[in-house]
DNA sequence: TTGAAAGCGCTAACAA
DNA sequence: TTGTTAGCGCTTTCAA
């Protein structure tokens, strides 16, 4: 066997019996009746019956548009990017779109040099979930005219965006601790650099307001990690007596657990405890968590089909995407105990 | 502000004074004394100055090559993959490459078809760390010409491979588990189309028998999941008094704490368990889980770094890759039980 | 060592 | 409706 030697639109051509510029035209869905039904009809049989695929190459340096998204993600690690990525995958695919994906791993200098090798690679538009709230690579992106979605957090910047609406999980999640006796929530909060941080401690705030509870204390992890969030978890335990907690996010829950640990404290018995996300193992954690869900690869899947409409037409005024979250109740969460908790 | 439009060789050369050819050749850095050092200067000068960046579109046209390799993964949310992708990918970039991701989900046909999408690309490449034992789509794919990496998993083709050396950390494991007092150690192995579950499988009885421990029972979870492995692991409970359990990977060691919650049965004091990847929530699972570590990220950069070689010279006699396991003992392991653990 | 020319595969503009 | 022509940006002959 010798080398395979790929088909071109010239070999469809050929066996189609007309010229190439005809071939590729008959191949192009998006011309409806510019070519007579027999020769469309001839050339799709021809390029089929040879197997042949256009080349993306040769069409790019034609038409200046890759068929390529570049996507940011904070950290591939967490457990909440596979499922959002799965979402963007497989849309951005089902329009014919390949993703290429880079992890910033929550570096924003390396999110610029990162953007800067997608840049290279002329993506027709980028997915951006690795925004922080100053985030001068992103601005700059958009300002360069570049299409962009942002998912999941914001930066101030005129982009269209999909997040999730974690303002209805966590009034959610607070009626549903205070309906199981708690008086006072406490929120381990994360990183004031990135939106959702401020999103969800603003409407813990007001949902606990709304709920007519006492505000709890709220502390600050420094990174959606379960290291930070055991750390935080620790100074809150160890100053105040607490019976619920709110963390920033699963990954923050996971931290709560290791703290709850290390004191003797018992979840659900002594302290319930809500994340925010349910990623993928929130349901196989001991106690599973009771979590806000978050649907994860519908962003995805939503952010994908918003960038493939606005790199077919970057005129299009697309609508910001708010997706609702809901709240899963586990086993982390229970009546608040009778007596006071153990405390330090 | 008007459409940028990029910068070509040829504003690199005008700039430089010399010819586009000229240029080209005195930005590629693999031709030696080929130019003048006062003209590569003066071009590279040019080129910094005015911030030329080579259009891969343009160069892959020409050159037939498209600096980018199509990556394999069965599972995005299976948390082993994650690492693995992140040691992949900056490996591929560090070397001038993108990786193209694609999930199979474990479904043999979509791996063929996402084949299809990625030769359709024109990678340069494949890393497969999706194959099963018997893989009709990457046998073609080998057969047809293309380089190819299997990471992981193997499958009988005659393909270089990088896998981790998972004898060496079961034995650790077994011999750490005799130590402990355990006599008989069972085996919740996953499902027989993987070469990873035969290759476990193997070298848990050689262990054993090299302990001089009696072998235990041997399950089996249709699948490397949490869900899977607590029904494995529950008819192995329900079936046998056991003191110590390795599992087939840390998945399913997370499916066999609920096994244990769900009949009271405490981990590590009634039984042992040995999980095998140390997945990033190892360490963060209760009781922490002692796992016999694979070299995830170093097994996704040794991959990435044979298959560049092999791109660049498919003649290359690369070597097989095998990285060592270690044992990481956690929590989840402690001396054998005196009385009999509760049985069914 | 450098320049000139050609062409990779494709499709948009123009002509017929 | 179809054919002709041209050229996207690059690099690799070949010639000087």
């Amino acid at each position: 066997m010798t080398a395979p030697g790929r088909l071109t639109i010239k070999d469809v051509a050929r066996a189609a019996g007309v010229h190439p510029a005809t071939a590729s035209r008959a191949l192009d869905p998006r011309l409806p009746g510019r070519i007579s039904a027999a020769t469309t009809e001839r050339v799709v049989r021809a390029a089929a019956a040879l197997g042949y695929v256009v080349d993306p190459v040769g069409r790019s340096l034609r038409t200046k548009r890759s068929a390529t998204v570049g996507v940011l993600v904070p950290d591939l690690l967490n457990p909440f990017y596979p499922p959002l990525l799965r979402g963007i995958e497989r849309a951005l695919r089902a329009s014919g779109f390949e993703a290429l994906i880079a992890s910033t791993d929550n570096d924003v200098q390396r999110e610029g040099e990162l953007l800067d090798v997608l840049k290279g690679r002329r993506c027709d538009g980028y997915l951006v979930a690795s925004a922080t709230r100053r985030d001068p690579a992103v601005h700059h992106l958009v300002r360069g005219g570049s299409p962009v979605v942002l998912v999941n957090r914001l930066t101030g910047v005129a982009a269209p965006s999909v997040t999730s609406d974690d303002a209805l999980g966590i009034r959610a999640a607070v009626e549903h601790l205070r309906d199981l006796g708690h008086t006072t929530i406490a929120h381990v909060t994360g990183p004031p650099r990135i939106s959702v941080t401020a999103t969800r401690e603003k409407a813990f705030r007001a949902a606990v307001r709304a709920a007519r509870l006492s505000p709890g204390p709220v502390v600050r992890a420094a990174e959606y990690t379960a290291a930070a969030g055991e750390k935080a978890c620790g100074t809150l335990l160890d100053r105040s007596a607490v019976t619920a907690i709110l963390a920033g996010n699963d990954m923050i829950a996971v931290g709560c657990y290791a703290a709850f640990d290390k004191r003797g404290i018992a979840c659900p018995r002594d302290v319930s405890l809500v994340g925010i996300n349910d990623m993928p193992l929130a349901e196989w954690l001991r106690p599973s968590l009771t979590t806000v869900a978050i649907p994860q690869e519908e962003l995805g899947a939503a952010a994908a089909r918003l960038i493939v409409t606005l790199i077919g037409d970057p005129a299009t005024e697309v609508p910001d995407v708010s997706l609702p979250t809901t709240l899963v109740v586990r086993g982390s969460t229970a009546p608040a105990p009778r007596a006071a908790p153990p405390s330090a």
